[in-house]
DNA sequence: GGGTATGATTCTAT
DNA sequence: ATAGAATCATACCC
């Protein structure tokens, strides 16, 4: 701006940027130089004055043809584009280099990870069926809503991608009109061709706006889309069976602290092909169900805990430890086989697991007072060996899932097995099970 | 169709 | 932030 003005307050003399005359417009002709400013000064004085000139038509057609017909014109004009450039120009271009927009980085990922963007086939009804797929646990869904929602989405793509050429058509033939507009217009102004590149570039920027705002209803319509679909909630679907007894299996073999950690909630979710959170939902429900029903639920503890014995003694092999393990009359042996030994539980729950098939086998059939789990679970739970896990130090996550004798209700009850109140986290690598004293 | 099981959600407490 | 508890909504079984 300074500089602008630096070159206007001066009547007779155009300088440059740099305050000095400028000798190379002298476009090879030798008039004096006193002639020329006179002239330069004459054409700034009328172009300062030309807005407060009321012209009519053919005044002005006149005016601007003398001008244009100047033998100074192209040199004048060249001035002031290379003024134009250096200031305002360079200004606005150096702004212009911003790093990607993160936004629009995320809606294209997440319209390519949808399928609606991205390499049609492969990438388009493939990664719905994954996505299908995913949130429905993993299970294969039932083909009609698969093929409804797949019909959807070709839709949401069709309909972005028309939009989107359309977007694009109009964006190049408003920029060709721009341009040519701006070319026209280089005749009776100084327009550099920088600015045109400007101008396009704030054009293709508009148009850019405007197709974030359609890839962002896009989102939004696949999102709507999806929630319709797949809202596990609108319609709940049960896991699988393998799912629900790796989870079980889990549970029960870690019933002294069935909190399993965000590792383990993960490794979980992966075996089980559902969510992490589905995973926490799961044990959510489960730990108060278990707690409701206990009766029940003890059933099916041993036989998830046999099933977990059973798996570590066949890893132990019949010859090796797997005796040790014959507790309570050699019931244990009645599951082995059960699952094939291919069990998720490393070895060191087993001793959990265990002592779960001994107070099933009569360990705790000859206590007068406490004869059902239900008593001992209610006993325990009054008692409240240990308080809630949260209440301890640290958040649940801090604990190890199978450690100890005490949290859960279930380790309470856990703990009549133990005259000492030893450790039965599974640590122990000791598989001789006291019987209890009680 | 009714009862139960089960996954998800919501609310509250900590 | 997470757990427990209550509740909802759906699946599944009889």
């Amino acid at each position: 701006m300074e500089d602008g003005q630096r070159m206007y307050s001066q009547q007779g003399g155009l300088t440059n940027m740099s305050g000095n005359v400028l000798p190379q417009y002298n476009m090879g002709q030798d008039e004096p130089s006193d002639q020329r400013k006179q002239e330069i000064g004459d054409i700034l004085q009328q172009i300062m004055t030309i807005t407060d000139q009321s012209l009519d038509e053919a005044q002005a057609r006149c005016r601007k043809h003398t001008l244009n017909c100047h033998r100074m014109k192209p040199a004048l004009f060249s001035v002031l584009c290379e003024i134009k450039e250096k200031t305002v120009l360079s200004i606005r271009n150096s702004q212009e280099e911003e790093p990607p927009d993160p936004q629009l980085m995320r809606l294209d990922n997440m319209l390519i990870a949808e399928g609606v963007a991205g390499p049609e086939k492969g990438g388009g009804s493939s990664a719905a069926a994954n996505a299908t797929a995913a949130a429905s646990g993993g299970q294969p869904d039932s083909a009609i809503e698969h093929s409804d929602y797949r019909a959807k989405l070709a839709q949401i793509r069709q309909i972005y991608h028309t939009e989107l050429e359309k977007y694009e058509q109009a964006c190049n033939e408003f920029t060709t009109h721009v341009v040519n507009l701006l070319r026209e217009q280089s005749r009776t102004r100084p327009i550099a061709p920088k600015e045109i590149e400007r101008m396009v570039t704030i054009i293709r920027k508009k148009f850019a706006a405007i197709e974030m705002q359609l890839k962002q209803s896009t989102c939004e319509a696949v999102m709507i889309l999806r929630s319709r679909f797949l809202d596990a909630r609108r319609k709940r679907r049960n896991f699988s069976k393998q799912a629900t007894e790796l989870l079980n299996e889990y549970f029960y073999s870690h019933l002294s602290n069935p909190y399993p950690s965000e590792e383990a909630k993960e490794e979980l979710a992966r075996k089980c092909g559902i969510t992490v959170s589905q995973v926490s939902n799961w044990f959510g429900n489960k730990r108060i169900r278990y707690k409701k029903n206990i009766n029940k639920a003890q059933e099916e503890a041993n036989m998830y805990a046999a099933k977990t014995a059973a798996a570590a003694a066949a890893n132990v092999g019949p010859e090796g430890g797997a005796a040790g393990y014959n507790v309570g009359g050699g019931q244990a042996g009645m599951y082995m086989n059960l699952n094939g030994g291919d069990n998720y539980q490393s070895s060191d729950n087993s001793v959990n697991a265990l002592r779960h098939v001994i107070s099933q086998s009569g360990g705790y059939s000859s206590d007068s007072m406490h004869s059902t789990p239900a008593s001992m679970y209610e006993q325990h739970m009054n008692q409240q060996i240990t308080p809630h896990p949260r209440s301890q130090n640290g958040s649940p996550h801090d604990q190890k899932p199978d450690d100890s004798t005490d949290s859960w209700c279930a380790g309470a009850f856990m703990q009549g097995l133990d005259g000492e109140g030893d450790n039965y986290d599974g640590s122990s690598d000791e598989p001789g099970l006291k019987r209890p004293k009680i």
